[in-house]
DNA sequence: TATTGTATATACCGTTCTGTATACTTTATT
DNA sequence: AATAAAGTATACAGAACGGTATATACAATA
């Protein structure tokens, strides 16, 4: 990928988290950047697909990356357990600035908006990621966990947003553990 | 409180809920409530103070209906064990669009915001109103068990508006009642 | 050296946005 | 009937928006 392209997806990852995305014009991106916006258009065909662009690239890193750590156990009862282990570690990173397809799917709450419905795909393709790992961990309802767990980790993602440093995923990871917990006697 | 400032309240949340905030302009709303900007900012100052209005009436209609619903019960162990079965009534009635102080917290990101603070102060009471019912039920780390009821209310509620009829909700409230049993043993 | 691809600079188009100014009409009250 | 208040109609200002057109600079390659 060019340097430039790679450049505006990182700044307008930024901005879109910042400001908002319907706030950000494609000028600020540009500016902010460090280019002009006929080298943005060459790049994406609108502001729509570069937004959309924006939200693959995103869920893409962070999943790569909670995958590279869950690698390192073994066990699947291990992997669920420490799922929100790695989400907490994640969140008080200090890269972290948000989940995009939380945002995305509030601004653009229209169900046949292709940004909507780009975010509601993302949010599924998650908890059905959430659901293998308690499904190989053998627990029964997976898919009724993995809901729950999907409610925590956004519900925790949108109070850290609210206010930073709420230490709201803590008690995220509180509640994940009691929850598996009692999925797996059940 | 005059008619058409109520009409003008009542068309913006609508069309805040469906359409977003920031792509919700005056003009948009004026022509749904049948009437013209003149009116709409002789009853609010900017939009900005519109959209301040529109999320504490929200809020306050919202506790005022969930209020009275906890009021049919009489002892606190039973109030907080009924909460998500109101939340769950609430959010599946066809009323329903969502939780104003998520939407806009989403889409004014930045803390020095005063639509943004608005929310946070929402959610804030909203927990503390939680933590109040917990600790009036005897439960020992009420504003922890606050807090991830929270968490589970607005991820729920964040579900809800990704796709509606996930059945998110139920979800919750079976969580809820985990952790709320967890709590009170404890 | 000539050519080609990449990026810049800048001006612009049409639209939409919040907010205001001006003038007219309706309604209620005295 | 006179007056004041409330609402309408409409036009417009000034800025920001997404997106395009044109012309230029620069570097690598052939």
């Amino acid at each position: 990928m060019s340097a430039l392209k790679h450049k505006i997806l990182l700044v307008a990852t930024d901005l879109f988290h910042t400001k908002g995305i319907n706030s950000t014009g494609v000028d600020n991106i540009v500016a902010v950047a460090g280019t002009t916006k006929m080298t943005l258009y060459k790049y994406f065909r609108s502001k729509e697909v570069l937004i959309l662009e924006v939200l693959e690239k995103n869920q893409q890193d962070f999943q790569t990356w909670l995958d590279d750590k869950l690698s390192s156990s073994k066990k699947p009862a291990d992997k669920i357990q420490q799922l929100f282990d790695y989400i907490e570690e994640w969140v008080n990173s200090p890269a972290f600035i948000g989940v995009g397809f939380i945002k995305a799917s509030a601004e653009f709450p229209n169900e046949k908006d292709p940004i909507h419905q780009l975010s509601s795909q993302q949010s599924r393709e998650f908890r059905q990621f959430i659901s293998k790992l308690a499904a190989e961990a053998n627990i029964k309802d997976a898919d009724g966990l993995a809901l729950q767990l999907s409610l925590l980790f956004e519900g925790a993602v949108q109070a850290e947003q609210m206010k930073r440093g709420s230490g709201a995923v803590k008690y995220a990871k509180k509640a994940a553990k009691i929850l598996i917990n009692g999925a797996t006697k059940a």
